[in-house]
RNA sequence: CGCGGGGUGGAGCAGCCCGGUAGCUCGUCAGGCUCAUAACCUGAAGGUCGCUGGUUCAAAUCCAGCCCCCGCAA
């Protein structure tokens, strides 16, 4: 069985080191092109590309793979199948048959729920109570192919972004490693999505994660559990950002306007719209993360004002 | 050389622009009050102000270099 693995960031890591554990090291490894990233802007090796090194896989970077000649390439290495887990590039139609058993996606939701780019964020959002892992054929629609396997997961109360990201990331090693042997063996069964029951995960972008004290408390908890660790909830405070990286809504009836910071000795408890936010982690710019306690030593809240 | 913010008793901060007495909240320790407490009162300990050098009668404060932390960029 000849594997190319295709994936970029640390949620792929799992699945590239799961094939290789079990025996099925890809015979090469696509990864998205060093780019400069942290402070200094240097150039940097993606997850999989540091993981692939590490194994002597043979690794391809091109930036598109629209490319004839990237195509020619990976048609050379006779692959039986790709697998792809957050790769980041879209594969042209005339890529998806050149593997003999075609390209198959590991996706971190239930489709056909949460189709898209930022399906675990969304699903913490909105409330879902469980998610998990697809494993889908690649067609040219977006997320939109048959399935092959599915795995559940319950999101739990306090579930962050960061949380279920990494469970989800082994999960989707698992799955791949079950359904494998169908692949393998020829019998394995696709089933098409339905299409009725579409949702689409949009990007996640900043300007969602300001933080509008109007809303629900626990509308708001979602939110800050959703956006950690990035782009990380956050309001305004004496002109600056303050992030919020943890927070719990509790089911009281506000005795403030909203955004408002309630009379309490050592607990940062904000007035929503409905129901109070309790501050935990937060964030001041240029400084580390600290305590919401931590915080109140040095800034008398009691009264004051958030989001302005 | 990508841009910006920051390092001050154990924690979080003010003081720096306009050099000259080490400040605030919390914590710690001792004592007191109380049925009791994370509450309250009294007292105490604890700081080479990131490091090195420079300017100056005098540097946390001004200047230069270095180290470490954080944000932007997805």
């Amino acid at each position: 069985m000849r594997i190319v693995f295709a994936g970029t960031p640390e949620f792929a890591v799992p699945a590239l080191r799961t094939l290789i554990q079990a025996g099925h090291p890809p015979c090469a490894v696509y990864t998205q092109p060093d780019r400069p990233a942290g402070r200094g802007r240097k150039l940097s090796a993606s997850p999989v590309k540091l993981v692939a090194l590490e194994h002597g896989i043979p690794v391809r970077q091109p930036e598109t793979l629209r490319d004839p000649r990237e195509q020619e390439g990976l048609r050379e290495l006779t692959p039986d199948l790709m697998i792809v887990v957050a790769y980041g590039l879209i594969l042209p139609q005339s890529v998806l048959h050149i593997p003999r058993l075609g390209c198959i996606n590991v996706h971190a939701s239930l489709l056909p729920r949460w189709r898209g780019a930022a399906p675990i964020q969304r699903a913490i959002l909105a409330g879902d109570r469980e998610t998990g892992i697809t494993i889908m054929r690649i067609e040219p629609r977006l997320d939109a192919g048959p399935m092959l396997h599915r795995k559940s997961c319950v999101i739990e109360p306090d579930d962050t972004a960061a949380a279920l990201h990494d469970r989800l990331a082994w999960l989707g090693a698992e799955a791949l490693l079950e359904v494998l042997p169908d692949l393998i063996a020829g019998t394995w069964h696709e089933e098409p999505q339905d299409e009725s029951q579409v949702t689409y995960a949009e990007k996640i972008t900043k300007a969602e994660a300001r933080i509008d004290w109007h809303e629900d408390a626990h509308r708001i908890e979602r939110q800050v559990r959703a956006f950690n660790p990035w782009p990380v909830a956050e309001t305004l405070w004496q002109g600056s950002a303050l992030r919020i990286w943890s927070a719990r809504a509790l089911d009281e009836v506000a005795t403030a306007p909203p955004g408002f910071v309630l009379e309490r000795p050592r607990s940062f408890d904000v007035a929503c719209g409905r129901g109070v936010l309790r501050l935990l982690e937060i964030q001041l710019p240029g400084g580390r993360r600290m305590g919401a306690a931590e915080f109140l030593n040095a800034h008398p809240m009691a009264g004051r004002r958030l989001g302005t």
